[in-house]
RNA sequence: GCGAAAGUAGCUCAGUUGGUAGAGCAUAACCUUGCCAAGGUUAGGGUCGCGGGUUCGAGUCCCGUCUUUCGCUCCA
């Protein structure tokens, strides 16, 4: 394992050598768990965007893909759960270093001042049942009454803060009623927090009442809120699905692992509409054209597994991640979710309007139901670097770091490099490249030996490196030297587009996953 | 958020009890070699994370802060 983290840390230190991944707004200090995607990251990541999308929306006729905007309607977070699920004002014990909801402790603590009271009420009954006392009697009234009255001014307090969304006063009620932390026993609380999992923003001249809007925490709702419109003006007939990609914004508590858990994040969505009652045999269908995707890239079956949710959200009947191994153990890259009719239900109640469909061959309407398969880009990319960067002993004792990406997803799929920079060698080069560029993503260099360059292909995972030499002056042909292989073969300059496309384009690994 | 550790050149790191900032690799130019990196010559690049304090003098000591890593916690 610490050899594996050791990895992590080098993948992490490649990431930003070449250009993959920089930490955002580094020579201001940076910005916690916020990167940028550098010259080379973001080819990548863009070539991994390609492969979700065109296996969505080219493979599968009835797949349509939207973009949705990052700013949507305020009551659809209402709707959709994240307002309520994730404003709870939280509070730590110092001691016990455990976190507690300000609001539940209070509560906790009501009940108990209940609880006694209503013992005590109790107690009293049966003693003057026996024997009656006045004097007793009147003591315990006043107690009894005493004690209701200070509950009643906590509880009034209480509610005036939750209200008031009153942090500091929420505190106050734990400091004066003097809770304490049922784990350590003592009263060193933390200040309270306010947890919202949502960014928000203010649209809107603040003059004339500006709304609060939120910086969206997933984008499947910008799904759900246009599934009328796509089925509508598409035609679209149930089962049909909808993909996004887009970025999305949780205000994590702790985000750490380099790109693992970001607080701006990008999502690649498919919400698929099926009949209710069909969405589990949906539900295993997609468990299984997803994994299929996942496997297309050759990292090895092993590297994935399913784990099932036992505990399950409050949408989903059933739910299930797939899992990568990182270097720093199995983790979520996608989840796959029966959503049952939850988000679009509660967009018909909260925004009034019918979101049902009329199924021709059943004669009837109704709500469908969703089977979600939802994955993170960044994730994916993590897990593609995971798995492409090795570090290779070769003969004679020497080492080589090579980044053995799918060579669709390749950021530079090949260098073209005169074996030395005279003879006209640079400008046969640059005749092959000026042919080859619109076709693919190449790079020129002439610069150091011819092994150093191979070298620094290697590391940032380019397919091909295509050598011109003074026989290539002669008769037209080039070397073509394999990333994995480091073998080289010769190739005439006319079949070049050809030999690389067959293995560089996406289509193959797209026809991979269609069988 | 709590605790611990760290932050010096693009990367990996040295820097002694406080005394003018270093190495290797990388980058750029020129020369040389020419099919699996690390020959030669030269150059650029650091207000030592940031802000205070102590001191004649701080990369070094103290305080604060930011960032990163690890552990807890959180992750409907």
């Amino acid at each position: 394992m610490a050899q594996q983290e050791d990895i992590f840390k080098k993948i992490v230190s490649h990431s930003k050598e070449y250009g993959f991944v920089f930490q955002s707004s580094e020579i201001y200090d940076g910005l916690g768990a916020v990167y940028d995607y550098g010259q080379m990251g973001v080819q990548l990541k863009n070539n991994i965007k390609k492969y979700w999308w065109d296996s969505m929306v080219l493979l599968h006729e009835n797949v349509v893909g939207i973009d949705s905007a990052i700013f949507m309607h305020p009551t659809i977070w209402k709707a959709s759960g994240h307002v309520d699920a994730f404003n709870d004002p939280l509070i730590d014990n110092k001691d016990s270093k455990k976190r507690y909801r300000a609001d539940v402790l209070i509560e906790e603590h009501l009940a108990k001042i209940d609880d006694k009271i209503n013992k005590e009420v109790e107690k009293a009954a049966k003693r003057f049942g026996e024997a009656f006392d006045e004097v007793q009697f009147r003591e315990t009234n006043a107690r009894v009454l005493e004690n209701q009255a200070k509950r009643n001014q906590i509880h009034t307090r209480f509610a005036q803060a939750l209200n008031d969304s009153n942090l500091d006063d929420l505190r106050n009620i734990i400091i004066d009623c003097e809770i304490a932390c049922p784990i350590s026993g003592t009263r060193n609380w933390t200040e309270v927090r306010q947890f919202n999992l949502m960014f928000s923003t203010e649209m809107g001249s603040t003059s004339d009442g500006a709304m609060k809007v939120y910086l969206r925490p997933e984008t499947a709702q910008g799904i759900f809120v246009n599934y009328l419109n796509v089925q509508k003006t598409g035609r679209m007939k149930i089962p049909f699905g909808i993909a996004q990609i887009g970025k999305a914004f949780r205000n994590e508590i702790v985000a750490r692992q380099f790109i693992f858990r970001m607080r701006e994040f990008e999502q690649m969505e498919l919400q698929f509409f099926v009949a209710p009652g069909e969405e589990m045999k949906w539900f295993e269908e997609w468990k299984s054209i997803r994994m299929n995707w996942h496997q297309a890239l050759g990292f090895g079956a092993h590297k994935y597994r399913f784990h099932d949710h036992e505990k399950l959200a409050h949408y989903a009947n059933a739910a299930t991640d797939i899992e990568y191994e990182m270097p720093f153990g199995f983790k979520e890259v996608e989840g796959i979710h029966s959503r049952t009719d939850f988000d679009l239900a509660q967009h018909e109640q909260f925004s009034g309007k019918k979101l049902q469909y009329f199924d021709p061959e059943l004669g009837k309407s109704y709500t469908p139901y969703v089977v979600e398969t939802s994955i993170g880009v960044d994730r994916m990319f993590l897990s593609v670097m995971s798995a492409s960067y090795c570090e290779e002993m070769l003969e004679g004792g020497e080492s080589r770091v090579v980044l053995k990406l799918p060579a669709a997803l390749a950021p530079v799929k090949l260098a073209v490099l005169p074996l030395v920079k005279k003879d006209g060698l640079p400008e046969k080069a640059r005749e092959i490249i000026d042919n080859l560029k619109f076709d693919f993503a190449c790079q020129y260099d002439e610069k150091d030996s011819i092994g150093k360059r191979y070298r620094r292909q290697d590391a940032i995972g380019t397919p091909f490196c295509v050598t011109i030499d003074h026989q290539s002056l002669e008769d037209n042909t080039v070397t073509i030297r394999h990333r994995d292989t480091m073998e080289q073969e010769r190739v005439s300059i006319d079949s070049l587009e050809r030999v690389i496309s067959e293995k560089t384009d996406m289509k193959y690994l797209l026809k991979e996953i269609a069988k």
